[in-house]
RNA sequence: GGCCCAUUCGUCUAUUGGUUAGGACGCAAGAUUUUCAUUCUUGAAAGAGGAGUUCGAUUCUCCUAUGGGCUACCA
């Protein structure tokens, strides 16, 4: 590569950040690094309309929390500022006065409603070489007419001349080369006066150039304008440092029609964003991948694998490999369903490599929501220790553990009606005493002590040893046994199968 | 409707003219166990359809079908 590469990530700040755009990031982020090359974050708030406060600072959060770092930006600075596209009017201006008195972009006077009531009588109405003459513009009409609008302070756009009849070639470095012909191009607004901003397709060409963007790596929705985009390169006479283009494929629904949206988190029950999101103005919440206990590390290896893949069956990468075997010749040209159940696994396998410290740290909070106070780090720690692997969120934690911290409440009514019967009570009696009689109440005291009571007496161990765990536990499951004991200690150990004893009926 | 892109197990994907079409998630069965889960082993499961090109096509070309995207003074 000859040229220094520069990648751009450039949300507009219309709402939270969506996971396929998270990706979109993440494949630019990674493409960067691998080059040596830079990323530039632009904040593209070129819509007043749609403006959503608080946007911004969640994509600079979400980014963050991923490990996905920024080189130039709003915040971080950088030599080719601003970066966010609203305090970079002086420039769009200039270049649409270019563009203007090279006579490759014209003045256009029609009102949105006489732009809808076209459309509506003239069936697959295009504003191009066809129709243009019948419009009010800078091209249709006179002179003199123009001036005079001009001077009344009319509202108007400049739209982009495009030239008709001509094949326009993008050469996508994951697709290769795809042709459109020029004709099926409308002359698209570039500029309005209203708020005196340019459009996506201006801004986004000038500023690609201005700041030395050499790869342009976006999603798949953008590749029906990406011949626009060459022409505008061609009208600048910027064809010599155009960026390569990458259209990334899309993220779909997991359960059939379209690309994943807002909604299909919480119809789906998975979250499609990076971190918890609350609209300002209707107050809705959406869940975050943050919020719902997942680990950052799990979210980037899994994301990374949902178009890229290495090219060999490897599945587990940090970020670093991530950095080193990306490769564009890997991305597919598919969208992919996003598909929760192995996120869900990714999210498993990171949390039993975390330490079991870490993931006390991490237990704790939920915790205290539950109002457990008082345990020593030492014994969360074991709890965590003996529980973890049957978790695929930290929030899982406490299901599976709650038994350590309060007595059970509860009996599993399936587990009573299987292993509780009339000659229990007595059996559980007998047990407290074998108990009782114990002095060490580790694991492997205990353990052969209440077996050897069980053989000895011929009892059956599965009975035994369930409805001891019932009481113990408040249904059949859980790590071993003796291990449960040990950390919960005689006294409390008796004290619930004696509880069980009174309660289970 | 028009234009563009895509198409291998249910899902994510490997295989870039010659493979018993590989892996992973999920699913099922078995092993282990005093329980549930983990874990381990095994299994079912695929190149959309039709024409070409070729000694030979999942792989190249065309057609059809299906899916997706775009078609705004949104990005």
């Amino acid at each position: 590569m000859d040229q220094k590469v520069r990648v751009r990530f450039a949300p507009s700040p219309t709402g939270p950040l969506h996971i396929g755009g998270v990706r979109t990031a993440l494949y630019n982020y990674l493409f960067a690094r691998q080059h040596g090359g830079e990323m530039i974050l632009r904040i593209e708030d070129t819509d007043s309309q749609r403006f959503v406060p608080g946007a911004e600072e969640y994509i600079n959060e979400a980014l963050a929390w991923l490990g996905i770092k920024i080189d130039e930006g709003v915040r971080e600075g950088g030599e080719y500022g601003p970066y966010k596209q609203s305090e970079r009017r002086d420039i769009y201006r200039e270049h649409v006065k270019m563009l203007l008195n090279a006579g490759k972009a014209y003045i256009a006077f029609d009102t949105p409603e006489e732009l809808d009531a076209r459309r509506e009588s003239t069936p697959n109405f295009q504003y191009d070489a066809s129709t243009r003459m019948s419009m009010r513009n800078s091209l249709s009409l006179s002179a003199d007419e123009v001036k005079e609008l001009l001077d009344n302070g009319a509202k108007y756009v400049v739209r982009f001349l495009i030239e008709p009849g001509r094949d326009v070639e993008v050469n996508d470095l994951i697709r290769g080369k795809v042709t459109i012909n020029s004709s099926v191009l409308d002359d698209k607004v570039l500029y309005k006066s209203a708020d005196d901003l340019p459009t996506y397709h201006l801004a986004n060409i000038v500023d690609d150039h201005l700041m030395k963007v050499s790869h342009v790596i976006r999603g798949e929705e953008w590749l029906p304008s990406a011949p626009l985009h060459v022409l505008l390169y061609e009208a600048f006479g910027w064809v010599d440092t155009m960026p390569a283009f990458v259209h990334l494929p899309l993220l779909l629904k997991p359960d059939g029609k379209g690309k994943l949206s807002k909604r299909d988190g919480d119809r789906l029950g998975f979250p499609v964003f990076p971190l918890e999101w609350q609209d300002p103005k209707s107050g809705e919440i959406s869940s975050g991948y943050r919020e719902s206990g997942y680990l950052p590390e799990a979210v980037v290896n899994f994301l990374a694998l949902l178009g890229w893949n290495p090219g060999d069956d490897t599945e587990f990468m940090s970020m670093q490999e991530l950095i080193d075997k990306f490769s564009l010749d890997h991305c597919s040209k598919s969208g992919a369903k996003f598909d929760f159940e192995k996120g869900k696994w990714f999210n498993h396998k990171y949390l039993q490599e975390l330490p079991d410290a870490q993931l006390t740290e991490l237990f704790k909070p939920i915790l205290k929501e539950n109002g457990v106070e008082g345990f020593s780090d030492e014994y969360i720690i074991r709890v965590v220790s003996m529980v973890k692997g049957r978790i695929n969120f930290v929030k899982d934690l406490w299901e599976q553990s709650r038994y350590f911290f309060v007595e059970p409440t509860e009996y599993d009514a399936k587990s009573v009606k299987k292993r509780w019967n009339e000659g229990t009570p007595q059996l559980m009696n007998e047990l407290i005493e074998v108990l009782n009689g114990i002095d060490d109440f580790s694991c492997a005291s205990v353990e052969p002590t209440v077996l050897g009571w069980i053989t000895d007496k011929n009892y059956h161990m599965g009975n035994v040893m369930n409805a001891f765990r019932l009481t113990v536990v408040g249904e059949c499951k859980g790590p071993h046994m003796f291990d449960i004991t040990e950390l919960l200690g005689k006294e409390e150990t008796v004290r619930r199968v004696r509880l069980g004893v009174e309660r289970i009926k």
